[in-house]
DNA sequence: ATGACGCGTCATACGCGA
């Protein structure tokens, strides 16, 4: 089973690449972020005509997430528990062929000194909590998406840039490490430890020519799951096309038997 | 310290992202 993660930054300006990109790639479980549209104008018909099915929690303008499957799933929760006031459109999980995948865009949370910063680690905290929970249930669990955190020093080209930042911060890396010492696995760092594997690279200043870039999109495993992981990889070849996303798709295949 | 680039919007300036 292959499975992707990606951050399109505006799921209409991408819909030429999407449509492409699927046809030639065909993952049967897509995690999409930033989509930035409500769902009753989400273009569902036009990922339906190539064979998925569109499971959506969007909002206007910002934000918006969603998950598109080859086969039908069924759709769990557009609510990451914990708060009742939250209404940024950050969470959706869908039950597919007995796994639980559970798609997150995570708060970028910078500024530090707002309620941004806060809203992130409190964020974290739901999402933490929630992932522990979901453990107890030996199910296999597929935690995906852009997590906003750069885990390690070699996840980004200039630590020292970032020391300030939200996306670096120690209780930012605190929290993803709980959630790795429970039991999750990084699936990309399983089988690649490697300098200078990036899935965002900022639109200004030649980042990408340059290739300085951060690993902040993430498929994390539960350890049943991680057991059926043959192979991960990122595909950077999106962002050198025409009009890309500043991310790029995260990729996973796992075993069905 | 600042601004650059791209997307979306109660658009032609601004909020937001990373």
């Amino acid at each position: 089973m292959k499975i992707v993660t990606f951050n399109v930054n505006g799921v209409r300006a991408r819909m030429d690449t999407l449509i492409e990109w699927l046809k030639r790639t065909d993952p049967e479980v897509v995690a999409l972020q930033e989509i930035k549209i409500q769902d009753i104008d989400f273009p569902s018909s036009a990922f339906e005509k190539i064979g998925y099915h569109c499971y959506l929690n969007g909002q206007k303008s910002f934000n918006g997430v969603a998950i598109l499957t080859k086969e039908e799933a069924k759709l769990s929760s557009k609510v990451l528990p914990g708060d009742n006031d939250d209404k940024q459109a950050r969470f959706i999980e869908v039950y597919y062929k007995k796994k639980r995948f559970i798609c997150i865009y995570l708060p970028n949370g910078n500024p530090k000194d707002t309620e941004k910063f806060s809203y992130k680690l409190g964020w974290m905290d739901r999402l933490n909590e929630y992932c522990h929970q979901a453990l107890k249930h030996e199910e296999e669990i597929v935690v995906l998406g852009d997590f906003n955190v750069i885990p390690q020093y070699n996840d980004c080209k200039y630590p020292e840039r970032w020391t300030e930042d939200a996306l670096f911060s120690h209780e930012v890396r605190a929290k993803f490490n709980h959630l790795l010492n429970l039991g999750y696995l990084d699936a990309i760092r399983i089988l690649d430890e490697s300098d200078s594997i990036f899935t965002q690279w900022d639109y200004r200043d030649r980042a990408w020519e340059e290739n300085n870039g951060v690993r902040i999109d993430h498929i994390l495993l539960s350890p049943n799951a991680a057991d059926k992981l043959e192979d991960s990889w990122i595909d950077t070849t999106l962002r050198a096309q025409t009009k890309p996303s500043d991310h790029v798709p995260v990729w996973a295949l796992l075993s069905t038997t």
